[in-house]
RNA sequence: GUCCCCAUCGUCUAGCCCGGUCCAGGACACCACCCUUUCACGGUGAGAACCGGGGUUCGAAUCCCCGUGGGGACGCCA
């Protein structure tokens, strides 16, 4: 087989959203599976709604994502320029030949490509107007995914516009022949355009691509596809909220996809030794933001201790930028993250999880309160710790649970009975990490300090 | 309206191509219990699906047809 030159063709006329991911990742996949060349192509020949953020984000998209193109803007390529605004000549070019061929015809100021075939008009319902039909043999679309499709192109349709911008079918058509492109995968959405597509490609004398129409992401709720404006559909909300790229991209890759067995963790190494087109679903995909989460919370767990940290601080320089976690000692704040690591679902918890251990004006939770107060004697008990506190050693977890466990037996009572009110007064809520890390970490100064202070109001 | 695609638990899916091993497996979510120092994690368990109808066949989730449902397209947008 010769080789695969697969492209991924975005317009910048919008957010990067997940379905975009999506057909990014699947042509990625498919180029690194088979050692093919992975094309990035700019698609803005509509000059009013392309703005240059737009673009900006496609690139941070594809980065973050770990998506990298061997051709197109910014590494460049034999068969360049990359962003259709750049090709113009090409197209006149390309125009020209459709033309000496008696392939197109001028109508209302624009170009049309002339399909082949008797011509009939007919009303149609939906447009509520006459128009010309052709009768042509229906379009073979020999798609790898979906098997074979016809579909009949009856139609001329306009491929150069009054205002003499080249229009999606003809630009898309011309730089896949002339980028060499060997397989089309795109969005399901697509399917119906394959026909003109086709009709093009053969019109040019050129080999029609193979083509491999994936399903489409539907919205979490409601009707229809995903699209830019739904909840979760953005990439770079994701991005901002501190999710791992690695968890979006194992997640997008089992959305139409699977290893072929109960695998859903896996490296993408392993997914591109394993993903191929056939294997991909024919059925449409609906976006459940809660897997995605739980699938990053599998990365998170994971993550080695340096690589935790980095990834906690870069979240809190991106996102938070005032909180006092970014002013402390960088050896506490490695090892309160540490402590915390492990009991989160997801990076953006961290700021709400940790608050009370990087200041000591932290709110007390009334509800809790009301509630760890009413049970027992809990001011004695938090006198007797703050003062069994001043004799426990605090090197270790295991150090300071068994001088607890020792003052609690010595009561007859249980661990228990010191850790709620404990908690309730050293961070003012009773959710967190274990009770012993959390005073290993803020020392027994700090401690005994809150203890007191709390006692104290 | 016309054309195209699709159809297994609430959701993502395995199984379907090469019919029997499937009273349909896994994961997320949900519920219960266990673990436990709170909250999570984790563990165990429960409930939960072959869209309907016809065929073909000894036998169909698997093959065929028709319905129905879902999705997409029908722009001088991409």
């Amino acid at each position: 087989m010769s080789q695969v030159r697969v492209r991924f063709a975005p317009s910048p006329t919008g957010f990067f959203h997940i379905g975009s991911a999506r057909t990014a990742l699947f042509n990625w996949l498919y180029a690194r599976h088979t050692g093919g060349t992975f094309v990035l192509r700019i698609e803005d020949t509509d000059k009013e709604r392309n703005r240059e953020e737009f673009l900006n984000l496609i690139y941070d998209s594809l980065t973050w994502l770990g998506l990298n193109w061997d051709e197109g803007p910014q590494v460049g390529g034999a068969y360049g320029p990359y962003r259709q605004s750049e090709r113009a000549d090409i197209y006149r070019e390309y125009l020209a030949r459709l033309t000496a061929a008696g392939r197109t015809y001028e109508k209302d100021g624009a170009v049309w490509f002339k399909l082949l075939g008797e011509r009939y008009e007919v009303f149609d319902d939906h447009r509520k107007k006459t128009v010309t039909k052709v009768r042509t043999p229906p379009s073979v679309i020999d798609d790898r995914i979906r098997g074979r499709v016809e579909r009949v192109e009856d139609e001329d349709f306009v491929i150069f516009r009054s205002d003499g911008n080249p229009v999606f079918h003809f630009v898309n058509v011309v730089d896949d022949i002339a980028m060499r492109i060997t397989h089309v995968i795109r969005g399901e959405d697509h399917l119906s355009n394959t026909s003109k597509h086709v009709e093009l490609f053969k019109a040019f004398g050129a080999p029609v691509p193979q083509f491999a129409h994936i399903p489409l992401i539907l919205k979490q709720d409601g009707p229809g596809k995903m699209s830019k404006r739904d909840k979760g559909a953005l990439v770079e909300e994701y991005q901002r909220r501190g999710y791992l790229p690695e968890a979006l991209v194992n997640f997008l890759c089992l959305l139409g996809w699977n290893p072929g067995d109960d695998r859903e963790k896996l490296p993408i190494a392993d997914v591109v030794r394993l993903f191929d087109l056939p294997g991909v679903n024919q059925s449409n995909a609906r976006f459940d933001e809660r897997k995605l989460a739980h699938m990053n919370m599998v990365y998170l767990l994971e993550q080695p201790a340096d690589q935790f940290v980095a990834l906690a601080r870069r979240y809190f320089e991106a996102q938070h930028p005032a909180a006092p976690a970014l002013r402390a000692d960088a050896a506490y704040f490695r090892a309160v993250m540490l402590l915390c690591q492990p009991k989160i679902k997801g990076l953006e918890e961290l700021p709400a999880y940790t608050a009370y251990l990087f200041t000591e004006d932290y709110p007390v939770d009334p509800k809790v309160k009301d509630k760890v107060l009413a049970k027992g004697d809990p001011r004695a008990r938090l006198r007797e710790l703050s003062d069994a506190l001043a004799g426990i050693d605090f090197a270790s977890d295991t150090a300071i649970e068994e001088g607890i466990k020792a003052l609690a037996t010595s009561r007859g009572l249980g661990f228990g009975d010191y850790q709620a009110v404990a908690r309730l007064a050293v961070s003012g809520t009773n959710v967190g990490p274990s009770i012993t890390g959390m005073f290993r970490v803020l020392g027994r100064d700090r401690v005994r300090q809150r203890l007191d202070r709390f006692l104290a109001a």
